[in-house]
DNA sequence: GTGAAAGCGCTAACAG
DNA sequence: CTGTTAGCGCTTTCAC
């Protein structure tokens, strides 16, 4: 019997070579209970003589399902989402599901072309990140029937169920922390809040702790992501408010580069002026000093929500699922110094 | 007219509607400029109207092409790859291609796993990281005729075209540097070099650079890739070999652990010992002394490399190309006290 | 338990 | 310029 290498094999193929039909292959590929041990055996040692792998498209086609899980997430260059992303791949993979990723660069409209090239491929079920985007793509998705689930926000009512962790809560936990240690004067570096519930759950609980406590509302400067964006926040924070004691910070990279900038403006921290940031990532401990930060569970989210979509491809209903999160004290929030 | 709207429209159903054939509604999509105006117009329109969007599996099954570009890479949890990957999914989107992400955990089996499930999905071309694999798996994919680029790594007579940098090359400016500096008693902290042809190259750039010069060969410790880890080597390395003058690290985030850890032992940096790194990461500049180390044009590989495998796949040649790097001196560097 | 046959939705000759 | 037709490789009834 011979072959023909030049092309990849198909499944008539192997039919072929093992002397059955088409159908007994695939029945061995997918089904093998349906086929005796005997030819199950011969067919599958066929298989892989051949190296035969099932053409996907084919198959898809056929089947409407692709096993593949797409992922629509701002950005890449931001350890926090690499760090849960890489989890919920790696659940993924175990359970034999390939993960496509888009980026949005926190476009809304490029998230929405993003949300629609997946669905024509086929994406059995989609993860989005947080709530805040047109209600229309809610509609489409359901049109489509594609399930979706949201990570990184909570909200048990939301239009998607969600795994994530309460960002007004966690923040407010931070703020009341502060608010103990005697600091009034705060102010707040976030990261775009436009179509972002994270920064906005964050910002917000900052002023409903202050609120609640009857203190003054926090100055607020909104920047874009990255170190040198928070450093250069910092300058137009101090220029409107130059008696802060502290600067809460949307994220840990915001923060770093407050407290980057605050060295060379010759202020210590946290002698003239505390700072806390927000994730926890490694880079919270580089930092001199090191960050107050919250911490989040990264991998368990990814998890998680991996573990979400897989169900709810399955036919299953999934309950929001929010994680704990908690606060990482470190030695760049210390009481306000005496004035 | 009335539509199913409970159905996601099909060709045919386009066709129907508009009055023609789903040959022409397929040309209208693919080869405009074979349908006549008038025509053209009415299809497109009922195109939109009833949102139809051609099925990804049945096009690709019949067409051979997915437009679809494969990625593995050892893992997402790391600044360097994040940055280069996202550049290289920036360039694959704006030419209507999608990015299909795989990772290896640095894995080769799990690597060779991902190629060939790449492949079966379709992709029309791939981008692998580093030369150092089995060999059979360039046998697999000339076989399948998949073309693929590396990066990250550069050598142009290899068994596919590359685009990077020259690793030990760009080492060895450094290393040169240093012993210009008087430094003789060199540490060396690298990742794993097992299958990291990057790894590999880095610390040969050091070995040559000592060996042309007639130093000692250096100290070599190898780790997993991590802050804590970096730590940990450096405690490994300066028990074995107190005396060093100068850790080398193999990138930037071991050479943050060895600052950090240093740090913690009370060895001042650089007075005490100088340490540098390799990436110029973001890190590098936050980490205090500021990290001396090797730029690398990230996000130029990754918009170059997506630029050589769409020429590959559309039936172009390209060749190999080298990027520069440079040297970033920062204070993480200086001459070694006199004993 | 296995085979025959009918498509899945689309593209690409080939006619007209 | 447009329609007809023949599959692409696979899964899935429906018979046997």
């Amino acid at each position: 019997m011979r072959f023909d290498m030049s092309r990849t094999p198909t499944l008539e193929d192997v039919a072929e070579a093992a002397g059955v039909s088409t159908a007994t292959v695939s029945r061995c590929l997918n089904a093998p209970e349906k086929v005796v041990e005997e030819t199950r055996r011969r067919v599958l040692e066929i298989v892989d003589t051949l190296g035969y792998s099932p053409n996907f498209s084919a198959r898809a086609l056929v089947a409407k399902r692709t096993q593949t899980i797409g992922a629509v997430i701002p950005t890449m260059e931001n350890a926090i989402f690499a760090e849960g992303i890489q989890a919920f791949q790696d659940v993924l993979q175990e359970r034999g599901f390939t993960l496509l990723i888009a980026s949005s660069g926190y476009d809304p409209n490029a998230e929405g072309d993003a949300i629609r090239t997946l669905a024509a491929r086929g994406a059995d079920g989609l993860l989005l990140i947080g709530f805040d985007r047109d209600p229309k793509l809610y509609d489409f998705l359901a049109t489509q029937s594609i399930p979706a689930v949201v990570a990184w926000s909570y909200s048990p009512g939301g239009p998607l169920p969600s795994v994530g962790f309460d960002n007004t809560g966690a923040m407010a936990g931070l703020v009341s922390h502060a608010l103990d240690l005697g600091h009034v004067r705060i102010g707040v570096i976030s990261g775009r809040q436009k179509g972002n519930d994270r920064a906005q759950g964050r910002v917000e609980g900052v002023r409903a702790t202050l609120r609640a406590a009857g203190k003054p509302a926090p100055f607020i400067v909104e920047t874009d992501y990255g170190i040198a964006e928070g450093g250069g926040a910092l300058d137009r924070l101090l220029s409107e408010a130059p008696d802060v004691t502290l600067v809460i910070c949307g994220n840990d990279v915001l923060a770093a580069g407050v407290i980057r900038r605050a060295r060379e403006c010759g202020l210590a921290v946290p002698q003239h002026i505390s700072v806390t940031g927000f994730d926890d990532i490694a880079l919270a401990r580089l930092v001199d000093p090191e960050l107050t930060t919250v911490q989040v569970p990264h991998r368990a989210m990814g998890e998680a929500a991996a573990r979400a979509i897989l169900a709810l491809v399955s036919g299953d209903s999934v309950e929001s699922l929010a994680l704990p999160t908690s606060l990482c004290l470190r030695s760049s929030l210390a009481p306000p110094r005496e004035r």
